[in-house]
DNA sequence: CCAGAATGGATAGTCACAGTATCCATTATG
DNA sequence: CATAATGGATACTGTGACTATCCATTCTGG
């Protein structure tokens, strides 16, 4: 395949492949002289991959860069994961000094009832983190008084989760769909919460909220 | 509270304030002369709502600017919530004919046996759609064999974020409260779903993944 | 009361990001 | 072998989110 079947394969723009090219994100085809290439199906099913990453999962085109060069790499899938979650999940922000512990004693808490081991080296801590101290900030307890019931949940949730990627056949994409899971499962179960909200919102009120 | 102060109360630059203002995020101060205006705790309050929204919620200030419209608007909860949902849940893209009718049909089977009431209309809706052809397209079946799983506990969540919503004492911030459980709501659930995976990853596999 | 700082409002500039477009010296192909 | 396509380099565009500059008032401390 050269590149404008590759380009009409993928529904891409040749200028947009040659700028993945450029940008690590896609493998340079294999050469047949100096200066051609031929790509394959791998690069069809690479593109798709980056597409959902960028359009649905919503993230750079630069994390896409590292979340692929980790799975390229053959980093453990702990590693890949990790990459991935760092890219979710957003950085920390200044939250000061008494949030962030107040934040940290709170996870602790939660960490020693659930059997989790968590440690503030987590990649979903600093995101975390931000985000209890924003809905603390913005003065809304409520959504922390029940932390609880979210985290027997997410423990929940956590389980169906392996379930799906030990269900997974072949080993050599096993760390694919650990990204794939965690970039679209995120956006697949917020979707579906969505959904049952309005249907319980409609249980509760029948008349709507107003 | 004049410009100066509101800047260092909030934390940020008066350029900033300016744009937001400009931008209708941020309601301009109560006038004291043709060309002054004082400010009060509501708009320090307002900064850091636009804050989160933008930066723990990743959404843009367009997006901002159309949520908070519907919320000073008065819009019913309902419709806040669909503006807010639209806004993230992010637009359908082209996923061509059989496969929108692949996951609608599955939606169709969700609902029915969830007692949900879905419409094409909803606002999650295209996002759902989009992200289930995207899984399809993916080759990662798994993920999509377990989605009974997953509206299961959907259900679930729901009915807390509900609890949630029903606890908030003052009538008047109970849409906010909508809001900001939404936005923020799937950011620490998300967070918390990745500490629950990681625990129950090592649960599984002691030694480690990879 | 008045000099100097601050304000509201308008306009223009910057920076990063995600592509697009153009060139061009080779290759491929009918 | 004439025409089209390719890989690679470089330059350009458009959007989003600020950031900076001006300026005609307005405030404020001495």
């Amino acid at each position: 395949m050269r590149m404008a079947e590759l380009s009409a394969e993928s529904g891409m723009p040749v200028a947009t492949i040659k700028y993945y090219l450029r940008e690590g994100l896609l493998h340079p085809g294999e050469r047949t002289s100096p200066n051609q290439a031929r790509y394959g199906d791998e690069h069809v099913q690479r593109l798709k991959l980056i597409r959902a990453l960028l359009d649905v999962g919503g993230l750079s085109v630069a994390t896409v860069g590292g979340v692929l060069a980790a799975i390229d790499a053959g980093e453990p899938t702990n590693e890949v994961l990790g990459v991935t979650q760092r890219a979710l999940v957003g950085g920390a922000s200044d939250v000061g000094e008494e949030a962030r512990a107040w934040a940290l004693d709170l996870l602790e808490k939660l960490t020693a009832a659930h059997g989790w081991k968590f440690a503030p080296e987590h990649p979903a801590a600093p995101g975390l983190i931000t985000t209890l101290c924003t809905i603390r900030a913005l003065g809304h307890p409520a959504l922390i008084e029940r932390i609880e019931d979210y985290a027997t949940l997410a423990d929940r949730i956590a389980e169906v989760d392996l379930d799906t990627l030990a269900a997974h056949p072949s080993l050599d994409r096993i760390v694919e769909a650990a990204v794939v899971g965690t970039v679209l499962g995120d956006r697949l179960f917020a979707g579906l919460r969505r959904l049952a909200q309005a249907a319980e919102s409609g249980r509760r009120y029948p008349d709507g909220l107003g």
